[in-house]
DNA sequence: ACAAAAGTGTTCCTTCTACACCCATGC
DNA sequence: GCATGGGTGTAGAAGGAACACTTTTGT
């Protein structure tokens, strides 16, 4: 039996919503391989740390942010010889839905990170396809999880969380029915009894993350 | 930077029907450590191995199954510390769905391999956990997806991909609506145009796995 | 007053559920 | 014939889509 030593890294797709679009956080590399092309952010695992330690470590490294004021999970691992030309190198990759950063990429390491769309191509070694691997999860999440809630901040209005939805899926949707599927799937947001005015109009409910681990019933994307 | 280097494996949550229960291949560990204990088939990923690769090797190795003829895709990875008391290993789960095969573990490397019930605990390392994970995939997916057919042989009834509904979801589905619901979900199954005799009654249609990599509609769980 | 956004009510239509009913076989 | 499982029809309930309409603010 061989056994095969291995380099083990994180790798992260953080995605959050500005300036009304889905935009994900990129590192320009500085040096080789792949230099000056973007990649997704990330690194090595240390040696007695967990892999969810090592992702949390890492977000809070490239954004500054608490891990949790937004979600992170584990997305999937790629291990394709020769997908790194320096060596052996397997990468778990982890999925992160953000806030809009008040001071985005705060205590980054990299001097180079920057907020990019998502729909970014040409990154290094084969972040391409994990950036659209993590882009296809975090559509289907919406569906069926209230992750969408995770692109907001603690209080919001419904009609911010549509925005999420529309931004996400690319697609418009009805306003008023979209309030009732929300405010009627149970405990997927519980009012704080405020409203806020934005722009202009009748002032909107806040709501906060209700306890919901699923959705019931699911919001699903219109024409599948 | 200290470079973490890792051993790194793949363990395979392999699932099957047999005798009307939802069953998986375990190994019983003949050495240390958990040595006795029921334990996941997996090992070690070659040096020039990609990963769903070396997952395949291990479902040919230990079922001498065909990995075609079943359903393969990556379950998720885990390497707490300490997972493994002889070193830093991470192992890359796979989770398989597999028709009950003829000659069941074939070419296995193992001595005493065996199909154990799926609510089996108490198996070495973080099994259970890992086990648990994969039981709620295949649980979740067969709503979306036409992996049910997984679990069939190449032709089946619309009965026999009912009992596999009801084995894995551990409930009773109307076998009227079913058919209904099953026949008219765009190409997830294509009729042979041949029929079968099962037991008594009425012969039924011969069905094969249709083109569809989703349902249109879902087939959800009740009382979701 | 008017525009704009929030939120409610209503109608129509599709889908789900439960179950009555018919079909094709072995005994 | 009778039992058994395969398959269709249908009525009522539930849920979704489209949209008229009311509410509450700024200007």
């Amino acid at each position: 039996m061989t056994l095969s030593m291995t380099a083990v890294t994180v790798d992260l797709v953080l995605l959050t919503i500005r300036q009304g679009t889905l935009q994900v956080l990129l590192i320009r590399r500085g040096i080789p391989p792949h230099q000056g092309q973007w990649a997704l952010p990330g690194g090595f695992v240390l040696p007695d740390e967990d892999l969810d330690a090592a992702a949390r470590r890492e977000l809070r490294e490239e954004t500054g942010l608490d891990p949790h004021s937004g979600h992170l999970e584990q997305l999937a691992t790629y291990g394709t010889p020769g997908r790194d030309p320096r060596g052996r190198v397997v990468t778990v990759a982890y999925l992160a839905l953000l806030p809009d950063l008040p001071a985005p990429i705060a205590g980054s390491d990299a001097a180079s990170a920057a907020w990019r769309p998502c729909d970014e191509t040409g990154l290094a070694f084969d972040h391409d396809r994990i950036l659209a691997d993590g882009l296809e999860r975090a559509r289907a999440k919406l569906e069926y999880t209230p992750l969408a809630t995770a692109f907001c901040p603690p209080e919001f209005t419904v009609a911010e969380l549509r925005t999420v939805y529309e931004t996400v899926w690319r697609t418009h949707l009805d306003p008023r029915n979209f309030h009732r599927k929300v405010t009627s799937a149970e405990n997927f947001v519980t009012p704080t009894g405020h409203t806020a005015l934005r722009d202009r109009g009748r002032p909107a409910q806040l709501f906060r993350r209700g306890p919901a681990a699923l959705l019931h019933p699911p919001l699903l994307r219109p024409s599948r």
